[in-house]
DNA sequence: TTATTTGCAAACGGTTTGCCGATTA
DNA sequence: TAATCGGCAAACCGTTTGCAAATAA
Protein backbone atom coordinates (compact mmCIF):
# COMPACT_ATOMS: atom_id res chain seq x y z
CA UNK A 1 0.00 0.00 0.00
CA UNK A 2 1.04 3.52 -0.87
CA UNK A 3 0.53 5.57 1.70
CA UNK A 4 -1.57 4.66 5.05
CA UNK A 5 -5.12 6.19 5.81
CA UNK A 6 -3.61 8.50 8.60
CA UNK A 7 -1.01 10.32 6.20
CA UNK A 8 -4.05 10.71 3.40
CA UNK A 9 -5.84 12.26 6.27
CA UNK A 10 -2.81 14.88 6.69
CA UNK A 11 -2.64 15.54 2.96
CA UNK A 12 -6.53 16.01 2.66
CA UNK A 13 -6.31 17.72 6.12
CA UNK A 14 -8.55 15.56 7.80
CA UNK A 15 -8.05 16.11 11.88
CA UNK A 16 -7.30 13.16 13.18
CA UNK A 17 -8.31 11.90 16.19
CA UNK A 18 -7.45 9.08 18.66
CA UNK A 19 -11.15 7.30 17.63
CA UNK A 20 -10.50 8.00 13.86
CA UNK A 21 -7.32 6.46 14.08
CA UNK A 22 -8.66 3.27 15.69
CA UNK A 23 -11.28 2.82 12.86
CA UNK A 24 -8.30 4.11 9.52
CA UNK A 25 -6.25 0.74 11.49
CA UNK A 26 -8.89 -1.22 11.35
CA UNK A 27 -9.80 -1.16 7.91
CA UNK A 28 -6.60 -1.17 7.14
CA UNK A 29 -6.24 -4.12 8.30
CA UNK A 30 -9.16 -5.21 7.37
CA UNK A 31 -8.00 -7.36 4.07
CA UNK A 32 -5.05 -9.17 5.98
CA UNK A 33 -6.95 -10.16 9.00
CA UNK A 34 -10.09 -11.33 7.96
CA UNK A 35 -9.25 -12.97 4.35
CA UNK A 36 -9.28 -12.25 0.74
CA UNK A 37 -12.68 -10.93 0.10
CA UNK A 38 -13.37 -9.01 2.99
CA UNK A 39 -15.82 -6.23 2.79
CA UNK A 40 -16.90 -5.42 6.24
CA UNK A 41 -19.83 -3.41 6.52
CA UNK A 42 -20.36 -0.70 8.97
CA UNK A 43 -21.92 -2.67 11.51
CA UNK A 44 -18.92 -5.01 11.56
CA UNK A 45 -16.37 -2.02 11.17
CA UNK A 46 -18.27 -1.14 14.55
CA UNK A 47 -17.40 -4.75 15.80
CA UNK A 48 -14.24 -5.03 15.23
CA UNK A 49 -13.64 -1.31 16.88
CA UNK A 50 -15.40 -1.70 19.70
CA UNK A 51 -12.59 -4.69 20.09
CA UNK A 52 -9.91 -2.00 20.70
CA UNK A 53 -12.09 0.94 21.96
CA UNK A 54 -15.36 -0.02 23.42
CA UNK A 55 -16.58 3.45 23.79
CA UNK A 56 -16.37 4.60 20.21
CA UNK A 57 -19.82 4.64 19.67
CA UNK A 58 -21.62 3.60 16.12
CA UNK A 59 -22.44 7.36 15.32
CA UNK A 60 -18.60 8.20 15.17
CA UNK A 61 -18.04 4.78 12.95
CA UNK A 62 -20.55 6.49 10.74
CA UNK A 63 -19.25 10.13 10.91
CA UNK A 64 -15.68 9.13 10.06
CA UNK A 65 -16.50 6.60 7.73
CA UNK A 66 -18.45 9.57 5.64
CA UNK A 67 -15.75 11.90 6.35
CA UNK A 68 -13.19 9.74 4.50
CA UNK A 69 -15.60 8.99 1.50
CA UNK A 70 -15.83 12.46 1.01
CA UNK A 71 -11.66 13.03 0.74
CA UNK A 72 -11.59 10.38 -1.15
CA UNK A 73 -9.81 8.02 0.87
CA UNK A 74 -12.54 5.35 1.11
CA UNK A 75 -15.23 4.45 -1.53
CA UNK A 76 -18.51 3.48 -1.00
CA UNK A 77 -19.86 0.11 -2.38
CA UNK A 78 -24.05 -1.02 -1.97
CA UNK A 79 -23.39 -4.58 -3.52
CA UNK A 80 -27.31 -4.97 -1.93
CA UNK A 81 -28.90 -2.16 -1.11
CA UNK A 82 -29.59 -1.71 2.32
CA UNK A 83 -26.11 -1.95 4.21
CA UNK A 84 -23.18 -0.33 2.49
CA UNK A 85 -19.92 -1.04 2.79
CA UNK A 86 -16.22 0.84 2.49
CA UNK A 87 -13.24 0.07 1.19
CA UNK A 88 -9.55 1.73 0.49
CA UNK A 89 -9.95 3.51 -2.54
CA UNK A 90 -7.54 2.11 -5.04
CA UNK A 91 -9.70 1.39 -8.10
CA UNK A 92 -10.37 -2.03 -8.46
CA UNK A 93 -13.61 -3.79 -9.55
CA UNK A 94 -15.27 -6.81 -8.07
CA UNK A 95 -16.51 -10.39 -9.15
CA UNK A 96 -19.28 -11.14 -6.82
CA UNK A 97 -20.33 -15.11 -6.48
CA UNK A 98 -23.84 -14.62 -6.51
CA UNK A 99 -24.03 -18.06 -4.45
CA UNK A 100 -21.59 -17.67 -1.75
CA UNK A 101 -21.13 -13.83 -1.66
CA UNK A 102 -17.64 -14.08 -2.05
CA UNK A 103 -16.28 -11.18 -3.31
CA UNK A 104 -13.26 -11.51 -6.04
CA UNK A 105 -11.09 -8.05 -6.73
CA UNK A 106 -9.36 -7.49 -10.11
CA UNK A 107 -7.88 -4.59 -12.40
CA UNK A 108 -8.32 -5.27 -16.31
CA UNK A 109 -6.71 -2.63 -18.12
CA UNK A 110 -8.40 -3.28 -21.63
CA UNK A 111 -11.93 -2.56 -19.95
CA UNK A 112 -10.55 0.47 -17.82
CA UNK A 113 -9.67 1.58 -21.32
CA UNK A 114 -12.44 0.25 -23.14
CA UNK A 115 -14.80 2.69 -20.64
CA UNK A 116 -13.12 5.98 -21.11
CA UNK A 117 -13.85 5.37 -24.70
CA UNK A 118 -16.78 5.03 -23.93
CA UNK A 119 -17.87 7.66 -22.50
CA UNK A 120 -15.97 10.10 -24.94
CA UNK A 121 -17.66 9.01 -27.82
CA UNK A 122 -21.12 10.12 -25.86
CA UNK A 123 -18.88 13.37 -25.12
CA UNK A 124 -17.95 12.51 -21.56
CA UNK A 125 -14.91 12.78 -19.53
CA UNK A 126 -15.06 9.98 -17.18
CA UNK A 127 -14.05 10.20 -13.69
CA UNK A 128 -15.59 7.61 -11.90
CA UNK A 129 -16.81 3.72 -12.75
CA UNK A 130 -18.77 1.42 -10.97
CA UNK A 131 -18.35 -2.25 -12.39
CA UNK A 132 -19.31 -5.19 -10.76
CA UNK A 133 -19.72 -8.69 -12.17
CA UNK A 134 -22.24 -11.47 -10.41
CA UNK A 135 -21.13 -15.36 -11.31
CA UNK A 136 -21.46 -18.87 -10.67
CA UNK A 137 -18.42 -20.71 -10.09
CA UNK A 138 -18.14 -23.56 -12.32
CA UNK A 139 -17.61 -26.49 -11.66
CA UNK A 140 -13.89 -27.84 -12.23
CA UNK A 141 -13.87 -30.26 -15.26
CA UNK B 1 -39.78 -3.30 -26.81
CA UNK B 2 -40.05 -6.78 -27.67
CA UNK B 3 -42.73 -8.10 -25.13
CA UNK B 4 -45.06 -6.09 -22.59
CA UNK B 5 -44.45 -6.80 -18.73
CA UNK B 6 -48.04 -8.23 -19.32
CA UNK B 7 -46.62 -10.90 -21.26
CA UNK B 8 -43.97 -11.96 -19.69
CA UNK B 9 -45.62 -12.61 -16.00
CA UNK B 10 -47.83 -14.33 -18.48
CA UNK B 11 -45.30 -16.68 -19.13
CA UNK B 12 -43.27 -16.26 -16.34
CA UNK B 13 -46.25 -17.28 -13.88
CA UNK B 14 -47.04 -14.04 -12.52
CA UNK B 15 -50.49 -13.91 -11.23
CA UNK B 16 -52.07 -10.24 -12.87
CA UNK B 17 -54.18 -8.15 -11.03
CA UNK B 18 -55.60 -4.92 -11.60
CA UNK B 19 -52.89 -2.84 -9.83
CA UNK B 20 -50.00 -4.90 -11.38
CA UNK B 21 -51.21 -4.10 -14.66
CA UNK B 22 -51.60 -0.23 -13.71
CA UNK B 23 -48.07 -0.52 -12.31
CA UNK B 24 -46.77 -2.62 -15.16
CA UNK B 25 -48.38 0.02 -17.79
CA UNK B 26 -46.64 3.33 -15.72
CA UNK B 27 -43.44 1.74 -15.77
CA UNK B 28 -43.75 0.58 -19.54
CA UNK B 29 -44.39 4.23 -20.41
CA UNK B 30 -42.12 5.87 -18.61
CA UNK B 31 -39.90 6.96 -21.01
CA UNK B 32 -41.37 7.83 -23.70
CA UNK B 33 -43.86 9.93 -21.00
CA UNK B 34 -40.84 11.42 -19.55
CA UNK B 35 -38.22 11.93 -21.62
CA UNK B 36 -35.37 9.69 -22.39
CA UNK B 37 -33.53 9.61 -18.94
CA UNK B 38 -36.17 8.89 -16.57
CA UNK B 39 -35.43 6.47 -13.89
CA UNK B 40 -38.24 6.73 -11.50
CA UNK B 41 -37.81 5.65 -8.03
CA UNK B 42 -40.24 4.15 -6.00
CA UNK B 43 -41.89 6.73 -4.86
CA UNK B 44 -42.49 8.60 -8.09
CA UNK B 45 -43.89 5.37 -9.34
CA UNK B 46 -46.55 5.64 -6.57
CA UNK B 47 -47.36 9.14 -7.81
CA UNK B 48 -47.52 8.54 -11.05
CA UNK B 49 -49.64 5.04 -10.87
CA UNK B 50 -51.81 7.04 -7.81
CA UNK B 51 -53.08 9.36 -11.08
CA UNK B 52 -54.62 5.98 -12.42
CA UNK B 53 -56.31 4.63 -9.63
CA UNK B 54 -55.59 6.71 -6.48
CA UNK B 55 -56.63 3.87 -4.42
CA UNK B 56 -53.68 1.55 -4.69
CA UNK B 57 -50.87 1.89 -1.80
CA UNK B 58 -47.99 2.65 -1.85
CA UNK B 59 -47.08 -1.06 -0.15
CA UNK B 60 -48.59 -2.31 -3.52
CA UNK B 61 -46.14 -0.59 -5.64
CA UNK B 62 -43.21 -2.11 -3.29
CA UNK B 63 -44.46 -5.19 -3.30
CA UNK B 64 -45.40 -5.87 -7.16
CA UNK B 65 -41.88 -3.97 -8.06
CA UNK B 66 -39.94 -6.40 -6.10
CA UNK B 67 -42.39 -9.28 -7.41
CA UNK B 68 -41.56 -8.03 -10.90
CA UNK B 69 -37.92 -7.94 -9.93
CA UNK B 70 -37.45 -11.29 -8.51
CA UNK B 71 -39.42 -12.96 -11.92
CA UNK B 72 -36.36 -11.54 -14.16
CA UNK B 73 -38.84 -8.66 -15.41
CA UNK B 74 -37.24 -5.75 -13.66
CA UNK B 75 -33.69 -4.67 -12.25
CA UNK B 76 -33.25 -2.65 -9.35
CA UNK B 77 -30.69 -0.21 -9.62
CA UNK B 78 -29.15 1.81 -6.78
CA UNK B 79 -27.56 4.96 -8.50
CA UNK B 80 -27.40 6.39 -4.99
CA UNK B 81 -27.85 4.27 -2.58
CA UNK B 82 -31.60 5.13 -0.30
CA UNK B 83 -34.12 4.97 -3.03
CA UNK B 84 -34.15 1.83 -5.59
CA UNK B 85 -35.16 2.70 -8.77
CA UNK B 86 -36.40 -0.10 -10.74
CA UNK B 87 -36.98 -0.36 -14.77
CA UNK B 88 -37.35 -3.08 -17.66
CA UNK B 89 -34.72 -5.48 -17.78
CA UNK B 90 -33.04 -5.20 -20.64
CA UNK B 91 -29.37 -5.62 -20.34
CA UNK B 92 -28.11 -1.99 -21.43
CA UNK B 93 -25.51 0.06 -18.90
CA UNK B 94 -25.56 3.52 -17.93
CA UNK B 95 -23.47 6.70 -18.24
CA UNK B 96 -24.21 9.11 -15.67
CA UNK B 97 -23.64 12.86 -15.57
CA UNK B 98 -22.12 13.67 -12.06
CA UNK B 99 -23.00 17.31 -12.45
CA UNK B 100 -26.80 17.20 -13.59
CA UNK B 101 -27.62 13.46 -12.92
CA UNK B 102 -28.75 12.88 -16.40
CA UNK B 103 -28.70 8.91 -17.31
CA UNK B 104 -27.66 7.88 -20.72
CA UNK B 105 -28.92 4.46 -21.06
CA UNK B 106 -25.42 2.36 -23.77
CA UNK B 107 -24.97 -0.93 -24.81
CA UNK B 108 -21.46 -2.24 -26.05
CA UNK B 109 -20.30 -5.44 -27.33
CA UNK B 110 -17.02 -5.34 -26.58
CA UNK B 111 -17.24 -4.49 -22.95
CA UNK B 112 -19.75 -7.82 -22.42
CA UNK B 113 -17.23 -9.74 -24.16
CA UNK B 114 -14.97 -8.81 -22.24
CA UNK B 115 -16.77 -9.14 -18.96
CA UNK B 116 -17.45 -12.76 -20.01
CA UNK B 117 -13.89 -13.30 -20.83
CA UNK B 118 -12.78 -12.19 -17.06
CA UNK B 119 -15.26 -13.88 -15.37
CA UNK B 120 -14.21 -17.16 -16.96
CA UNK B 121 -10.85 -16.25 -16.07
CA UNK B 122 -11.56 -16.56 -12.87
CA UNK B 123 -13.55 -19.75 -13.31
CA UNK B 124 -16.98 -18.43 -13.33
CA UNK B 125 -20.24 -17.92 -15.85
CA UNK B 126 -21.24 -14.20 -15.45
CA UNK B 127 -25.25 -14.57 -15.13
CA UNK B 128 -25.10 -11.03 -14.53
CA UNK B 129 -23.71 -7.38 -14.10
CA UNK B 130 -23.61 -3.81 -13.60
CA UNK B 131 -21.60 -1.28 -15.38
CA UNK B 132 -21.64 2.45 -13.93
CA UNK B 133 -20.13 5.22 -15.69
CA UNK B 134 -19.30 8.72 -13.92
CA UNK B 135 -18.22 11.52 -16.05
CA UNK B 136 -18.43 15.40 -16.93
CA UNK B 137 -19.47 16.90 -19.97
CA UNK B 138 -16.72 17.96 -22.25
CA UNK B 139 -16.91 21.17 -23.39
CA UNK B 140 -17.41 21.48 -27.21
CA UNK B 141 -14.17 22.67 -29.14
C1' DT C 1 -8.85 29.00 23.78
C1' DT C 2 -11.90 28.01 20.10
C1' DA C 3 -13.53 25.20 16.68
C1' DT C 4 -14.34 20.57 16.11
C1' DT C 5 -15.58 16.09 17.56
C1' DT C 6 -17.89 12.49 20.25
C1' DG C 7 -21.53 9.73 22.71
C1' DC C 8 -26.10 9.25 23.52
C1' DA C 9 -30.59 8.71 22.26
C1' DA C 10 -34.07 10.17 19.48
C1' DA C 11 -35.46 11.03 14.76
C1' DC C 12 -35.52 9.91 9.90
C1' DG C 13 -36.74 7.72 5.54
C1' DG C 14 -37.07 4.01 2.60
C1' DT C 15 -38.88 -0.50 2.84
C1' DT C 16 -41.25 -4.52 4.81
C1' DT C 17 -44.89 -6.90 7.19
C1' DG C 18 -49.12 -8.67 10.02
C1' DC C 19 -53.72 -8.55 9.81
C1' DC C 20 -57.97 -9.27 7.45
C1' DG C 21 -61.17 -8.21 3.95
C1' DA C 22 -61.17 -8.44 -1.28
C1' DT C 23 -59.93 -10.50 -5.58
C1' DT C 24 -58.04 -13.90 -8.91
C1' DA C 25 -57.69 -18.27 -11.49
C1' DT D 1 -63.68 -22.25 -3.74
C1' DA D 2 -58.92 -22.10 -2.44
C1' DA D 3 -55.07 -19.48 -2.78
C1' DT D 4 -53.30 -15.21 -3.37
C1' DC D 5 -53.40 -10.34 -3.12
C1' DG D 6 -54.12 -5.44 -1.48
C1' DG D 7 -54.85 -1.59 1.96
C1' DC D 8 -53.75 0.14 6.23
C1' DA D 9 -50.83 1.22 9.83
C1' DA D 10 -47.26 -0.29 12.55
C1' DA D 11 -42.72 -2.20 12.60
C1' DC D 12 -38.07 -2.44 10.80
C1' DC D 13 -33.37 -1.21 10.11
C1' DG D 14 -29.60 1.31 8.35
C1' DT D 15 -28.29 5.91 8.83
C1' DT D 16 -28.38 10.75 10.42
C1' DT D 17 -28.72 14.41 13.78
C1' DG D 18 -29.40 17.71 18.01
C1' DC D 19 -27.41 18.40 22.14
C1' DA D 20 -24.01 18.97 25.80
C1' DA D 21 -19.65 17.33 27.32
C1' DA D 22 -14.90 16.24 25.74
C1' DT D 23 -10.94 16.98 22.83
C1' DA D 24 -7.60 18.55 19.04
C1' DA D 25 -4.79 22.21 17.28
Amino acid sequence: MAETIEEKCLSKGVKLTEQRRIIAKVISESKEAYGESDHPDVDELYNRVSKIDPKISIATVYRTVKLFEEAGILIKHDFKAGKARYEINDDHNHLIDIKSGEIIEFVDEEIEKLQKKIAEKYGYTLVDHKLELYGVKKKPQ
